[in-house]
RNA sequence: GCCGGGGUAGCUCAGCGGUUAGAGCGAUUGAUUCAUAAUCAAUAGGUCACGAGUUCAAAUCUCGUCCCCGGUACCA
């Protein structure tokens, strides 16, 4: 029986590059997920896109004297490219520029209006004295009122930790042009949370499998819940759906408030693509769904408190429910990361502290990156990536245990056969390693259906180790040179376990996995490939996404009957090993930078 | 400040009330040589941040202290 699962990942911001940081947090937990559950035969709709409003994003181009668009324009390319070399398998990607996501954002929005759960408060805002612009309180610095540090920001004291309101500083100054900012009163939309305070409550406390950090942040910020604003005074973002504000350029949606609804849009965007466009409802109005999201820690409360909320006020309204069928399905699970380190410092574009995956993957394949994210990334804590640790575990676990086991298996077998041997009659140690590598469907399986991606690894490895164990002990090459038949036998068995070892390692390294699969003699894709494709929309806009012809993959996540007979193709290394030069290098780049 | 998470072997991390606290790597020793000098086995290595408490039993629960990370509602 197929489930239908979401698997909802964050949305890049399309600013500028993404890191290393980026894509451990969501991006390849993500994909792991969503590859096992297609495996599985499961029903699955992985989808995310750039997320392209928003203050920074407007900062940035004028500093490059280019619209906001045309810097949107070239990183959702950059972003698009990284994901799509490290493989994440999205049904789409797309971005938030789309008139359909504009669309379904407004709907929301009109429909959580006209229920009265959006409403007009005046608020005390910053503008630039020089262009009238907007500026958020962080973009405003001054002198700390407590600790008299002289660069503290508008929201807070880097230096003392205070918590504080722009006009709170001394000498304030907006951080784009150095003037000191003008105060006024501005009208804004805002959401109001806490006529959802009961339910997210009785909704949240059932949600024991959430990791403990993620339910009890969510629960403690009920207590004082308030309205949040979800519209700024800001030129680049979705209009604001109402008549009186149809010619107005100087107020738009908030930009987090549309990023969360691209969940919905892009379900409907990939519905309409397919020519399908009310299957988005088969997730989406399906109480038996499961959607899960996946996300860096600092993601949470949109995604536990303020998405449900909306979702909530939605139900199944507005003109794209359709007020038929079932309220839009709440977030079943929300797996959040904590975050990398690089080299013991935080991740930092200005300070040069930083890997883009665009260069990480130009020196470097994606299977490693993917292995080291998975084994050693910031599942339950914050972890450190350190290009020493990182040429490690390439060389000393992934070549030496996995690689090195595929490499002596195969030039074995290929050397001594040509093809898959025939077996003889089977030993109990034969049966034995062939059933605990067999086991690891339900093992590794479970693990990875409960996100736990990094005990999900280690097993498939701690396996892989089992097989070279088991060729160390009995010898085939020895045997061979008195007893064929023997021979012959311990290969096969071992065969067997490197095919079935390379279903659970692929969604985890879809590339090794595929090569592996070549050089086994199979054909097809066992999980792949993704493309890109453009789509026009109605306007006569165009926009590229990224996306794959999943159903086609011949991977399943069950043992294989490896065919006797089937002949081999000449085997290589599916991994390569780093020169110990590497980490000088790479640390002599980060100095330069 | 407040809220949440974390501090465990040389390193990177699991474990989160129950036999003598685990893995990988590193170290030492031995075996092996089919394989990218890749493998396999054994040994050594820890007052589980610190202090107090609850309990038959604490790395695990409670309280306090110190340090690191995130959030703190106008960064996303």
């Amino acid at each position: 029986m197929s489930e239908y699962i979401l698997v909802a990942v964050a949305w890049p911001y399309a600013s500028g590059p993404r890191h290393l940081g980026h894509v451990a947090g969501f991006g390849v937990p993500a994909d792991i997920f969503a590859r096992y559950q297609r495996m599985k035969g499961n029903r699955v709709l992985m989808i995310s896109g750039t997320d392209e409003h928003g203050t920074p994003v407007t900062l940035a181009a004028d500093k490059e004297g280019i619209t906001p668009k045309q810097l949107v324009d070239r990183y959702n390319e950059v972003i698009g490219n990284d994901l799509y070399q490290l493989g994440l398998s999205y049904d789409l990607f797309t971005r938030t520029t789309t008139r359909n996501h504009y669309a379904v954002t407004q709907d929301l929005f009109k429909t959580l209006y006209e229920r009265g759960y959006i409403i007009v408060q005046t608020t005390l805002g910053a503008f630039s004295a020089s262009t009238g612009q907007a500026l958020p309180d962080r973009y405003i610095e001054g002198t700390c009122p407590i600790c008299g540090y002289s660069e503290a920001r508008g929201d807070q004291c880097d230096n003392c930790g205070s918590q504080l309101d722009p006009t709170d500083l001394i000498n304030p100054r907006s951080k784009v042009d150095g003037q000191p900012p003008v105060f006024r009163d501005s009208e804004h939309f805002f959401l109001d949370l806490p006529a959802f305070a009961a339910q997210l409550q009785a909704w949240l406390v059932q949600q024991e499998h959430w990791r403990p950090n993620v339910r009890s942040f969510s629960l403690n910020m009920l207590a004082d819940l308030k309205a949040r604003a979800i519209t700024r005074d800001l030129e680049w973002g979705i209009p604001i759906p109402l008549p009186e504000y149809a010619d107005r350029n100087d107020k738009k949606i908030y930009v987090w408030f549309d990023a969360v609804i691209g969940y919905l849009s892009a379900s409907i965007e990939w519905a309409h693509n397919q020519g399908t466009p009310d299957a988005w409802r088969e997730w989406w109005q399906n109480p038996s769904a499961r959607h899960v999201y996946f996300m860096g820690k600092d993601n949470i409360v949109f995604h536990s408190i303020i998405w449900p909320s909306m979702l909530l006020g939605y139900g199944n309204g507005g003109t794209f429910g359709g007020g038929q069928g079932e309220p839009l399905h709440l977030p079943t699970n929300i797996v959040s990361s904590e975050f990398l380190t690089m080299e013991g410092k935080k991740f930092s574009s200005s300070r040069g502290i930083v890997i883009y995956v665009r260069d990480f993957l130009s020196r470097y394949d994606p299977d490693p990156l993917r292995y080291f994210l998975t084994i050693a990334g910031p599942e339950n804590q914050d972890t450190d990536f350190t290009w020493a640790e990182f040429v490690r575990r390439n060389n000393e676990e992934l070549v030496a245990t996995w690689g090195n086991l595929v490499n002596r298996t195969l030039t074995n077998v290929y050397r001594n056969f040509g093809c898959v041997p025939q077996p003889g009659r089977l030993s109990d140690v034969d049966q034995g390693v062939l059933d605990e590598i067999a086991h690891g469907f339900t093992t590794v399986g479970e693990l990875i259906d409960a996100a736990r991606f990094q005990a999900a690894i280690k097993e498939t490895m701690r396996l892989a180790s089992l097989v070279n164990n088991y060729l160390s002990e009995q010898e085939p090459w020895r045997v061979i040179k008195t007893d064929r038949e023997r021979a012959a036998t311990i290969l096969y068995v071992a065969l067997r376990c490197v095919d079935n070892l390379k279903l659970m390692f692929t969604p985890f390294l879809p590339f090794s996995s595929q090569q592996l699969h070549a050089m086994l003699g199979y054909s097809g894709f066992i999980a792949g490939p993704l493309e890109f494709r453009e789509y026009t929309e109605s306007d006569g806009s165009t926009h590229r996404v990224l996306t794959g012809a999943y159903a086609t993959w011949v991977g399943r996540w069950e043992p294989t009957d490896l065919p006797v007979g089937q002949a081999l193709l000449q085997p290589a290394p599916l991994f390569k090993k780093l020169d110990e030069s590497v980490v000088a290098e790479e640390l002599a780049r980060l100095e330069q930078a």
